[in-house]
DNA sequence: GTTAGCACTCAAATTAGCAGACTGCCAACT
DNA sequence: AGTTGGCAGTCTGCTAATTTGAGTGCTAAC
């Protein structure tokens, strides 16, 4: 089904219009805002054809129009005019990123600070595990007299959450000697791999036996995801005059704030695109409630996975914004680790 | 001013009956509930007193009475009857805590949430810096070509997350002569003696100057109080029926939301007494709003601060679960983490 | 294909009225 | 003196009825 150019042009006003307002569109606002050649009954048909179609609904016969989400599907694809961020917006970006030179877990969580600060939407981050790199280093540090930090090196990434017990007695030589054997070992492989396989690697190493098996499970720890959803501003959704009612409310902080949701909702986007945009509708469960929208992106660097963003809010969003913001910061933030290496 | 036995009776059953029901508790309630032995009429007389003491208010004329700030203050200190948490609940401490042995990052992020869990209410953790402890000793890791993991290790912590990086050409010895030397020169002081002195002390040692610069700015990153705040079960609140005004739930959500807020609302109590009640009120605004309350605790094991823990809701709270949630998760984590050393 | 005009519909706001829940007060009682 | 029953007064919350106004759909004319 081909929209003609004038049904596009009404549709995007609509959608333009109902983002800006939150106020169902009426025939008049239209000709008097946007279309001053053409008059309302004019518009009145054109706008019961789109229902027809079913882009626009209507809450009761009396009332304006408002958006369905085949209308926004179509509007982000087709009908948004893209945004351009100031030149100031990317100065700030630009600013924050290199300011936290080399530290990659609080670029990872300035990332989502910057998105929803800019966006002024809810936005939840999540950094990829990273399990598919390989390792290049494993080295064990004694903290305590009988525990150590278990470090783990990747291309991209340094995992250093983990302690093991070691031994009674066991002495710096050992230490260093037990770190070198494991990164020749398990050097070049990735971590997903170790996980699976060390079980049999290791049979044969009785020396260090014991100690093997501990820091396997270290390293199964760091690539179970875990909690390891980052979110900001999720008071943001308030501002909104369709979170008025309090068990919308409910509903959006329970799904925001369970991280396993959270994961499952930004993760069954197979193709890692760009910008990936869905619009939430009681069709298609795919976890979003109706009337929420979500837009994801996911970034990588020398094509590993860096983790995946998504901006949360409302369906009548500001994908303008949004995409603008996502892309930009994706954009730089690629820049910026590419160049460091 | 001294209350009556029986004054006190009928104060600590309206704040105990509010607190269950949220609803103005009236004469006839409190007879028929509660005090069947005498009749509604001088029940009555005895709650205008207390209106007159001021204890308890009304919203109109015709409504039951809610307690004011004053009552609560009066009815955790004197009224309230303690609770005692459940084997299963005490169980499901213990249990928590001894499955992450040793990692004291997570201990203090579990705590916050069995504390959420267990009492439903909102729960806020800012973790001490640690910066009055003493080092014992600091590493240098070389994790890339020219960056090295700065490692701190105190008595009761661990730091391990800042980087430096490494001047061109640097060797492994060096590297590791370097951690000796700032572990010989800086162990037995506290980082925050560190921090303060430091520019003088290493002044004199032109050979590794640039590199021990760099050591004590990460040493300064880990003793600001940075974004460290915790918080759990920030959507709880919407379960309160005092909750359903979005102009209080925004604020709720932006106070909670703020860390610096939180930070300096748990920390202006000199004293670092066990728990401590904090009830909002027009009158002392101590940042916290009306018909909320606070209840904060701080835990310390050996004498050094481990973090303060807040569980907020509505003043309507169930004190004596949150007490008894927060004395015992206290006892528990001071208990385990005292038996490990 | 476009437009003006009119009838129709429905939500939202306003009003009035009534039932119910409490209190406060007073006079009587123990 | 403290306690009680009873009654008048006050305020909320609910419901039903009414009005207002925005916006559409339809139709006849251009």
């Amino acid at each position: 089904m081909k929209l003609s150019e004038r049904k596009k042009k009404i549709l995007q006003i609509v959608v333009d219009d109902y983002i800006e307002t939150a106020v169902p569109v009426s025939s008049k606002n239209i000709t008097d805002k946007y279309l001053k050649d053409v008059s309302s009954a004019t518009v009145r048909s054109e706008l019961s054809a789109l229902e027809e179609l079913g882009y626009l609904t209507q809450l009761h016969t009396s009332s304006g129009r408002v958006p369905s989400p085949e209308a926004y599907k179509l509007y982000v694809s087709e009908l948004m005019v893209k945004d351009k961020l100031s030149a100031k917006e990317l100065g700030y970006i630009k600013k924050i990123f290199t300011e936290r030179s080399g530290n990659i877990e609080y670029i990872v969580k300035d990332a989502v600070k910057i998105i929803s600060e800019l966006t002024d939407y809810t936005t939840i981050g999540v950094p990829a595990t990273g399990s598919d790199e390989q390792i290049e280093m494993i080295k064990l540090i004694r903290v305590k007299k009988n525990t150590a930090l278990v470090i783990i090196v990747t291309q991209s990434r340094l995992y250093k959450d983990n302690y093991i017990e070691l031994p009674e007695g066991m002495d710096e030589a050992s230490i260093n000697g037990a770190s070198d054997f494991l990164t020749k070992i398990f050097g070049g492989k990735t971590l997903i791999e170790v996980t699976e396989t060390a079980g049999d690697t290791l049979l044969q190493f009785e020396e260090y036996k014991e100690i093997f098996y501990k820091v396997i499970d270290a390293l199964k720890a760091y690539v179970s995801q875990g909690d390891n959803v980052l979110l900001e501003g999720e008071d943001k959704i308030l501002r909104h005059p369709e979170y008025t009612d309090i068990d919308r409310i409910k509903g959006f902080m329970s799904m925001v704030l369970s991280n396993e949701k959270m994961i499952s909702i930004l993760h069954d986007d197979g193709r890692d695109i760009n910008i990936n945009v869905k619009i939430g509708s009681d069709q298609n469960p795919d976890g979003l409630p109706d009337g929420c929208s979500l837009v994801t992106a996911t970034y990588s660097v020398h094509g590993h996975k860096l983790g995946t963003y998504g901006v949360i809010g409302p369906s009548r969003m500001d994908y303008q914004k949004v995409v603008a913001v996502l892309e930009n910061v994706g954009r730089i933030l690629e820049n910026i680790l590419s160049h460091e290496e």
